[in-house]
DNA sequence: TAATAATTTTAGATTAGCCTAAATAAAATA
DNA sequence: TATTTTATTTAGGCTAATCTAAAATTATTA
């Protein structure tokens, strides 16, 4: 199997990579795992001999088959964990992300399929990402930001794309968690906020940041 | 916190110190993490200077309090994690040791806190070991070995010195799991080896060498 | 108790992952 | 396009944990 130290690189690679498709850069790469550039170029040689990215001099870096396997099992276990520690453990979503962390390069393929079954194996985590199957398959939802939604358009809180534990509380201080159901009432010009209406209940401004950061699906 | 290798070395000196409570030797120490004496001495020199042990040159080693502190609390979330993948999970008492031997080193005190209250705060571990409380208290019992027992006497197995998984799948086979009620049907002199009936139902023929490592109430 | 055997420690190397500083390549800009 | 800036890589070192071989200590036994 692969270190821990190479799985967080593969992680890191893959999130990165996600959306844009485009070859990673060694900086990027670099403040995602908080080390520094030249750290990061001894390790794409390393995962580059074990054929687990596509990796040129100075041309950035991709995942190769096997290195996209293994950067997606690791993102189902970090979820998965992430699930069972809300549902069964009573954590709140805002802190469940370092445990699982850790959680997340425990090895045992039996390990993590029985604890999906345990689950009912979820289809999202409790930030709204997809879980991936056992097979490595991930149901993308098409999701739309906040920041996005023009006056009068309504939709569902299914997602977020900044995952720190501020940001969490903030949506939780505001009521909004996965599930609310959201109403743009009125976009305010001058700075980009945005005045919504939660549940058909509650009104809240939000700033354009945090709208971009909250995902609903129409 | 205590490196992943620290953690392993404490709790090797824990496991080899408990009963005798004798110093521990470099070279049990190097048997039980497969290293070599060499690797030994360097690392006790070091736990020695965290102050995690009392170590004398050549004269062996003791835990410190904060060193059996953090051993005890290693064991704890060793046996807690146990009792989860067999009980939640669904595995057998033979294949959780591997795996749990990975998930003690998590670190999160929240984490084992809540898992012990989800499991509903088990006293001892699917092999019959005690499991640690939160405050480091461990419960034992009296235990006995069958290959101590006399003719004629009765009780329930309640534990096992023996962890292998060859061991405990034999056991599975006799129909000696814990919380089997034995009776001592016959000692045989030739070679050791005893008779009893278990549950008032099966008899069966077990060696010394079997019989030593099965723990039993009286 | 002196010699031998066994255990433990020291000395010196190795590997993974990281660092800083210097060199090189690519990109941006004048 | 030449120059400057930025990004990336190389070179050389560091630390934790390991190893082998040799030296030192303790234990055993003749």
């Amino acid at each position: 199997m692969h270190s821990f130290t190479e799985e967080n690189y593969l992680k890191a690679i893959y999130h990165l990579s996600e959306g844009n498709l485009m070859a990673v850069s060694t900086n990027q790469i670099a403040e995602m795992t908080n080390t520094k550039a030249a750290s990061v170029t001894d390790m794409l040689k390393k995962l580059s001999e074990k054929k687990l990215i596509n990796y040129i001099k100075y041309q950035g870096v991709t995942l190769s088959n096997s290195g996209l396997n293994a950067a997606v099992n690791i993102i189902r276990k970090h979820r998965l964990w992430e699930f069972f520690l809300v549902e069964k453990l009573g954590f709140k979503w805002d802190e469940v992300h370092d445990i699982a962390e850790e959680l997340e390069h425990i090895n045992s393929a039996t390990l993590i399929n029985r604890l999906d079954d345990f689950l009912g194996n979820p289809a999202v985590d409790p930030h709204g990402d997809p879980i991936p199957d056992r097979s490595g398959l991930i149901k993308h939802k098409k999701l739309v930001k906040v920041s996005e939604m023009k006056a009068g358009e309504q939709g569902t809180v299914s997602g977020v794309s900044e995952h720190s534990s501020v940001f969490l509380k903030l949506l939780e201080k505001l009521g909004l968690t996965l599930g609310s159901k959201i109403m743009i009432t009125e976009l305010i010009e001058f700075d980009g906020s945005i005045i919504l209406t939660i549940n058909q209940k509650t009104d809240r401004t939000i700033s354009r940041e945090v709208a971009k950061n909250i995902l609903v699906m129409l």
